[in-house]
DNA sequence: AAGAAAGCCGAAATCGTTTTCTAGAAGAAA
DNA sequence: TTTCTTCTAGAAAACGATTTCGGCTTTCTT
């Protein structure tokens, strides 16, 4: 585990500070968290003064304004956010809506987001929904509520998209499954484009049968890898191998049960693009098992560019997904929505490429 | 990517809705959503009713409960959390700090909050510090502001529980780096019994000359890491051998380079311990490039069992560090704590526990 | 049939902040 | 001195829900 080493301050200071909270607390009978009111009392202002003062607003003197602050930072005084939420109709927190989050896929998206947003001052309220519709719809009903300003939603249901519109809360679709709502906000990676390159990238190097993994899933990311696959075929003049298709759910182990069926086939492949990085781990895990070796026996390619492909043997050429960058674009577009501005570019689409690592070679014997 | 295959209900029946809602509207002259007052209105009951329906209160009698309910329903009435809140003084949402997010040892934890926040119908807030003191020092104060009802902090700083002691709030440590908030409430794992048990497996296996890797990190947990290394050889009647405790920070490349150093020992060690799984994963790449086989030439042992182990060739021998019910047991606590509950365990330690996999193997020849 | 108890419902206060809007004071212009 | 600005500061009204408490009907007791 990363252990760092957090700043440690003497904390002197603070036990000062606390014990001067608490005797100024004593002093004016303050109980628990001094709100407006008692601040105002003790600085011997009105209410709207403190909060002039802590808005930064101008009709303040100087004289009063320093007073305030002073009994503000004597008290350790914080605004209460749900007050001041009710009242401005902000509440300063953006939803973030994930299937799951026992999959590193995320991490860098989620990462993403979160930079934004803490640049620029808002929270992150996490859930995840475990692909479960019934999750789904309790969080759609939760999340409408007002209590945050936004929402993004990563791989959303028809339903979902429905329901956020119907809400009239600004929103963001990442990885959005296309259909119906074309028009929403929404940002997605050129997985056509990578599937396309990822396998002129093999042929380049002179693989003729190459096969992909991953062909079941009815997702819209899958469907256009799988496309980007066979027109890069296609444009190089060489057939489809329907045989060379194998389905896969993107998980390591059917990748793992794809590739033993492929090395049980007449003729192998020489190439193996496997959808996603997951899916060639469980190919080398295979290939291994058979005692094949990477790349000279059998070139393999991946697709998202997770940490681990660096560090596989031999490091995995895979095409870069970029996620940091889809979360960062998703909640600066949110961002822009909530300050009411309109969006120039509703529906993004972030570029892919091809991360040349280890795991690919010429074939050995040319087919034909 | 794992994309899977969300669920897509028929759209018509929502398109319905939406229509009868805004019909609605227009004829009871709503312009945004709409309010309990103007739900009572609708209804021609009171605003103390609607809330009551709201609540399940039981001073309300069927027929009226039911009209209001189907007005509610009718036109998709949400409550504004954000008064509710301040009503109540309660918000429904737990803060989690961590440190970063862009490291997948964090996701279990994560995970595990968000299962049992879920479950108690809470959300999640989450905040990453980048190990930035200004960071963290933002956040505690905005943390103080009563916009969630307890606190999740990882791998807190001094400062930073001092000022949540003085907030008030309730919270619960995860990680805690120990020292003087001892009586804090706190979860943590046995890393000195699982840097004991990793070297003892070692030791039991024949290794004599047995390599630590993470000397530097003053963090709680790499000290009782190597604290636990040191005693099983102590243990063993084994001499402690400081040639063979090497500096690291935890990352691949600290991993990757003390391995390099041990190579170049007069007298290598025939096993690594690697500190955790990171570092493990380095050890690989060296010994790899150096041309020596795992675990015939060098047995090697991590720590954490992060998913990639599994994958890793040879998989990885490593210590489980239990976090996702590392995750679950801080957020239990603090549930307990937020309901006013006294914790009968304030301080919980979870066992890690060693998961033998194919890194290790006897030495090749005993030493002496 | 009178009184008590129970069941329903609503008026009003409240949570803590922000936002007008107005009143007074001070200073400037005449 | 009078009048007109310009500053400051505070009173009062939101924001949208919850909660307390009292009043009005019923129904039940005796």
């Amino acid at each position: 585990m990363t252990v760092q080493w957090l700043c440690y301050n003497r904390s002197e200071t603070f036990r000062g500070e606390q014990a001067q909270h608490k005797s100024m607390a004593r002093r004016h009978n303050i109980d628990g968290r001094p709100t407006i009111a008692q601040i105002a009392r003790i600085a011997g202002v009105s209410v709207p003064t403190v909060s002039k003062v802590l808005n930064g607003r101008a009709d303040v003197s100087l004289p009063t304004r320093e007073k305030v602050e002073r009994i503000i930072e004597e008290y350790g005084f914080v605004r209460n956010r749900a007050a001041r939420a009710l009242r401005k109709g902000k509440t300063g927190l953006v939803d973030l809506l994930l299937p799951r989050l026992d999959d590193e896929y995320y991490l860098p998206i989620l990462e993403g987001v979160a930079q934004v947003l803490r640049d620029a001052g808002l929270r992150l309220v996490l859930t995840a929904t475990d692909y479960k519709s019934e999750e789904e719809v309790r969080w759609i009903a939760t999340v409408t509520d007002h209590s945050t300003d936004g929402i993004l939603v990563m791989l959303p249901s028809e339903r979902a998209i429905e329901q956020l519109e119907r809400a009239g809360l600004p929103f963001v679709l990442i990885h959005n499954q296309g259909g119906l709502q074309a028009m929403a906000p929404s940002v997605r990676i050129t997985s056509w484009e990578g599937g396309f390159v990822a396998t002129t990238h093999l042929i380049r190097l002179g693989h003729r049968r190459i096969a992909y993994i991953g062909k079941t899933s009815p997702a819209r990311d899958a469907i256009e890898r799988i496309a980007g696959y066979r027109a890069a075929l296609d444009a190089a003049g060489l057939p489809l191998m329907p045989e060379l298709e194998c389905d896969g759910d993107f998980t390591e182990a059917s990748g793992y049960q794809a590739t033993l069926r492929l090395l049980e086939l007449p003729e192998p492949p020489t190439a193996i693009f496997a959808g996603n990085d997951r899916q060639a781990a469980g190919v080398y895990r295979a290939l291994h098992e058979r005692g094949l070796a990477v790349p000279d026996q059998m070139s393999v390619v991946g697709f998202d560019n997770l940490p681990y492909t660096e560090i596989m043997n031999p490091p995995l050429t895979t095409i870069h997904a970029p996620r940091l960058e889809l979360g960062r674009t998703a909640a600066t577009m949110l961002l822009r929505l909530i300050n009411g501005e309109q969006l120039e570019m509703p529906r993004v689409v972030l570029p892919t490429h091809l991360v040349e690592r280890q795991s690919c070679s010429p074939p050995r014997q040319q087919q034909e």
